[in-house]
DNA sequence: ATATACCCCGACAGCGGTGTCAGGCTGAGA
DNA sequence: TCTCAGCCTGACACCGCTGTCGGGGTATAT
């Protein structure tokens, strides 16, 4: 093991195991046409010695950093947060970094704020998280700067790009299914902001699965919200004031969810015995609330892992392609049968 | 500014201005001693070109790496984030990029990880979050590695490291005085894990800020909790379940404090009517519960910018110090008089 | 005008790897 | 046994920038 501390270079390594440094090199990156006797050599003089690679020489040397960016717009600590982890753990595994960063995709600036990134850190590739991912100005920044990137649940259709998504439709249909199943009927739906490419999907999957039922769409209270949790509370008592009241509301994502929470409390309506609520994402508020809430997961850690997967299949000429994850129902105690 | 796509490099800024690549170096970096007219040139030469000086280069030839590493143990989302975007701020307006390393301190192998952490990625720095900056095995490695560090928050003085703390002490006298001033006499207090030193000096200055007021401490009902969400909801029942039942609880941060709020819907208990809470940190779920919670303010962005400071300013051979920041009382709705 | 410091600036050698390319070794075919 | 691909391996330049150090310029004193 390392017993070694400061600095063994490559050269220390070659000279160990009496080869050259390049055949180092070759070893270390895996290249083809390394014969095994050679490769254990040096594998055991890596180990000996306990070398490390210099990221910085790696970088210099063959033009590409190492690094891997996740780009962020909209800062809601749990989403984020899932995704930074995931993205960290698969980065590391391949031996990346991984390297975090926010624009404001609502300024004026955000080409010269993509600019600024694009060039200050050189990236290998960038993860671009809603709703980034639908900005116009982001991918352009992107395509002519050429650095490969991969779409995070983006609400369009971007002809070449590559791009990871979760199936919200079929997310959205276990929900209602479940709710209809309890016996709800009468419903109220909390939107996204429409820069969001969920908010359109959620709602037609939600009204279109209510359809099949042979529910009438138009009698679904809705709302808009930000996705948020205080737009929650806003949208929650607008629906929660209607008459005659929804027994079950569906909001987009799980804060406003948990914002529904606190308007049904002020209004005095007991969750799950007066009002089911579900939400989506099954972030971390899910099961900060009470009771906790049924909600569809979104694979968020093992997206981000593909995305990270596509990133550098990219670097090895593959072409990028566009995967679906599947979203699975979460039943807790948030919901339960009408009462009446 | 930059038309110009494709690397430029410093060669091509000296050519451009005339000058030689190492009196384009010293303007990059700011050198003493280097005439006015001599940096005029160059920058206009830097803007005119739209030139970025490539990380990897520098990093190899300085013998630094240009990057900071925060360590994460406990990756409870809103203080993570919090922190996250504070450094993140501090490094890009320093030039340096941000990186995050997890590690789990109570695992037996931290030595391992962090040997691992500490070699792969050649940082200039790190900052050590809690309860990560209280664990023996981590310092050690930081230590015999010689990277420099700055402990957040540590729950303890470790001889000549640096630090930023939090007086969390004041904060909690704060509000003491809040709510004693409101006219809670009876108080149950719930404690983080005993691993966090905050647990251990946030419970202190609860109890003799009560005692200064010439309550018996005695007369406080305590549970431990976890730092979360859930932790937070069974030591509320247990302290809510007390005869006399208090009219008040301090849980030692915002998470747990949402439990309590939990744990008082189950039990039919009105906030802040029958119950007030308060929490600490203001964290991002301060504001997802309704009524909104009445906390302490603990200024994470400005610590993490100190703390990067910090660290920035030992590379110039600075010796590192303490900061201390103030706690700020932050009144929301969960708490009011109690009532009869 | 000349000497004496002092202050700037430039030439050059690396930092630690990787890409290129030529040469050596291997095994198959004659 | 000799020839000729074909596969491995090594020598070397170079990626873009910074540290060192010596030379030249400038200002001040004489």
């Amino acid at each position: 093991m390392s017993n070694t501390m400061k600095k063994v270079t490559i050269t220390d390594v070659a000279r160990h195991a009496g080869v050259s440094i390049k055949s180092v090199s070759r070893v270390i990156n895996d290249e083809p046409s390394v014969r095994p006797a050679l490769k254990a050599k040096v594998d055991q003089a890596v180990a000996e010695l306990g070398y490390r690679p210099n990221f910085a020489a790696r970088a210099l040397a063959a033009g590409r950093s190492f690094f891997l960016g996740v780009l962020f717009d909209n800062p809601s600590a749990s989403y984020t947060l899932q995704v930074i982890n995931g993205a960290y753990a698969a980065c590391r595994a391949a031996g990346y970094q991984l390297v975090i960063e926010n624009i404001d995709a609502a300024a004026r600036d955000v080409s010269a704020q993509m600019e600024d990134i694009l060039h200050s850190s050189r990236l290998d590739g960038m993860i671009v998280t809603p709703p980034a991912c639908d900005s116009e100005a982001v991918l352009t920044a992107l395509e002519t700067k050429g650095l490969p990137y991969v779409l995070l649940a983006p609400g369009h259709e971007e002809p070449g790009a590559s791009s990871v998504a979760s199936n919200d439709a079929a997310g959205v249909f276990e929900l209602v299914r479940h709710l209809w199943g309890l016996g709800h009927r009468r419903f109220g739906l909390i939107n996204g902001p429409a820069t969001h490419g969920a908010s359109h999907w959620r709602r037609e999957a939600f009204l279109n699965a209510l359809a099949e039922r042979g529910a009438d769409p138009a009698t679904v209270v809705m709302a808009d919200g930000e996705f948020n949790f205080s737009s929650g509370i806003g949208a929650g008592l607008h629906i929660l004031r209607q008459t005659p009241r929804p027994t079950a509301i569906f909001a987009q994502n799980d804060d406003m969810a948990a914002g529904v929470f606190a308007a049904a409390a002020q209004l005095g309506i007991k969750i799950p015995d007066d009002l089911s609520v579900v939400g989506f994402d099954d972030s971390w508020i899910a099961k900060s609330v009470w009771p906790e809430l049924t909600t569809s997961r979104q694979p968020i850690w093992e997206m981000t892992e593909a995305a990270v997967q596509l990133l550098l299949n990219r670097r090895k000429g593959e072409k990028g392609g566009n995967q679906m994850f599947e979203c699975t129902l979460v039943a807790r105690g948030s919901t339960a049968p009408p009462r009446g």
